[in-house]
DNA sequence: TCATAAGCGAGACGGTACGTCGTGTCTTACG
DNA sequence: CGTAAGACACGACGTACCGTCTCGCTTATGA
């Protein structure tokens, strides 16, 4: 009961509450009860479509994730790298809490992991090569110099810092990361 | 009850025997019933150390991380920068669900996070910079390339990677990174 | 809608349903989406009719019970009460774990209990005064012998002994009571 | 865990508080959590020692009725009886609802179905028999008027009175049962 | 040499969330 | 309109875990 994507009104009204007490409270101080009391629902409702806390919690985060794909489009490849970090920053920034308890759940059921893959990383990885494809169209790096493996190097760094380190980026991270090392590395010289 | 890094050697068997769970069941399957029935001790013995199940995995993670701090010395910044970044990839490997689950903890509780930041954060900072001070030295690249807020972007990159995206780093994302990522940022035409 | 007594074909069904699944699993294993999914009704059905659990099993326990008042015409006291008792025996055995839930339940709801005194008191005591006077009338015993309010020892007791003492009576415990007991009391000298 | 007879205070008092939910409301209306919130107890610390609500309704049904093994003694048959009688009357007739639901479970459980006729039926037994044997040492009746298998009419068809007639006995009714049906039994001409 | 204490294994306990299941009500769609 | 199908709110069940606690037993020191 993870993969629709399309939730009904009902089933919506559940995971917005889930996410409001998961941001209040943190993934274990969240009870199901609480969510069911909250929406005037039953127990049994919320079992009925997810059928563990744990899926509950990953369906409200994705839910709460899915506004991502609009591509920059700023122009310029600085522009567009700026833009998604800080597109980045601000998502991860909100669901933080949420982020860390959802790792724990995925990393042990591969089908959430799959789920998590799927609406998490893909859509970013193909939303990246785009704004790289249009770099190298417009002449300011070398198709070349984009590395398959490393394409998630701007936002996994940044979240990182927001969910690892102790330091949440800011604008300015933002932009010097951008400036002091992706664009370094798009337009260093390809022979070295 | 969470600093002295020094413990006895009951606690360490205690804390090994926690590692050993931890690893095999995931943070919330842990039961401090189990690591004390496992450890033939009684759940007093434990809560008497370590006062939540919390701060208990935590000094166990923090005690199956205490071999980082030696310096690589390979005489050239890529290399120090390619050892570095697979020591890192090597300890998360193993650790990456205890990590996940530590995070968790960590968020919510400040002295946690505090310990956290001393213990995995801050030894790294001081590691980084000394490598790079020594590339200035070297005259490998400029000691103002050096960003004092961007100093972890190889380790924490890498931790992104195994701990949220579903691809664990191997060697050659390590060498890949340092050669297109890192190095050219740290070697880039600085009055840009 | 507890009286009518007359039940339409398919009422009739759902009672028989009721009464099976009663007997193979008791009162409270038995579930009304047992009875409606056996049935292939829905449960409104089943509520529309009967209003509650409680009522259902009384009608089902009731209806399971109607072969009762033909009266023995034995030609002889004795022989009429051995044969009142056999029958008693015979229903209640087949009917304990039944009637045991029923009482529960009839206990607690006046409605119930009215119900239960008509279906299952009642025709038996005119039943037995019949029976009794008959016997005056043959002279037998004395009308003055028969106490109004212990006119039920003899069923009485056989259904204590189904329900209640874990010995059920066999024929020869009626024999035995009938001879023992209950003549004995018919007969007994009036002005002791 | 239904066996040890002997119950420690806490226990005892855990008993007690079921007994009095449950003639305030009822076996259905009796929750575990309602039981373990009025002793200030938790459930885990119920089930523990019984492992159903139904055993641990069984248990406090059978601490709540164990004053009877008291011989009456009041040195003639009808004295003797006519006191057993009452006895008999009182106990069951403050436990009447509380008898009914151990009757369901009972009838499902051998377990709790052979605790049941320890405790309840065999005590009765010695009782009486020995309440019937000084009679016969008096020579109030002939030893061989006992019937083996009919010890329990008295006490069983009171039982039935409380249980399943609607109508409780009262003193009166077992004076006449005595007067009009037990003891002409007992002193029936054993030839017929 | 013994006692007084401190640490420990064992495990009961209060509290609380989990996930399941049953009742009785309700809605939807079909005949 | 009555019915089959089944979702729903409510609430109890029995399980499991956390963190606290009491109980004896063992060991280690101080008179």
């Amino acid at each position: 009961m993870v993969d629709p994507v399309t939730w009904s009104p009902r089933e919506i009204e559940l995971l917005e509450v889930t996410l409001q007490l998961l941001q209040e409270n943190g993934y274990d101080r969240l009870t199901v009860d609480a969510v069911a009391a909250t929406a005037r629902a039953s127990k049994a409702t919320v079992y009925r479509r997810w059928p563990s806390k744990a899926e509950l919690v990953l369906a409200a985060f994705t839910e709460g994730i899915r506004q991502v794909a609009v591509p920059p489009e700023t122009g310029t490849l600085r522009g567009d790298l700026v833009r998604l970090g800080e597109l980045v920053c601000e998502q991860i920034g909100r669901q933080a809490g949420t982020l860390r308890a959802v790792l724990v759940e995925v990393s042990r059921n591969p089908a959430l992991n799959e789920v998590m893959q799927h609406q998490f990383v893909d859509q970013r990885k193909s939303l990246m090569l785009e704004i790289l494809g249009q770099a190298a169209q417009r002449g300011e790096i070398e198709a070349a110099a984009v590395d398959e493996d490393l394409w998630d190097v701007l936002p996994g760094y940044l979240i990182f810092r927001s969910l690892v380190s102790g330091r949440a980026p800011t604008a300015g991270t933002v932009a010097n990361l951008v400036d002091n090392v992706i664009l370094p590395g798009l337009k260093r010289d390809i022979d070295s």
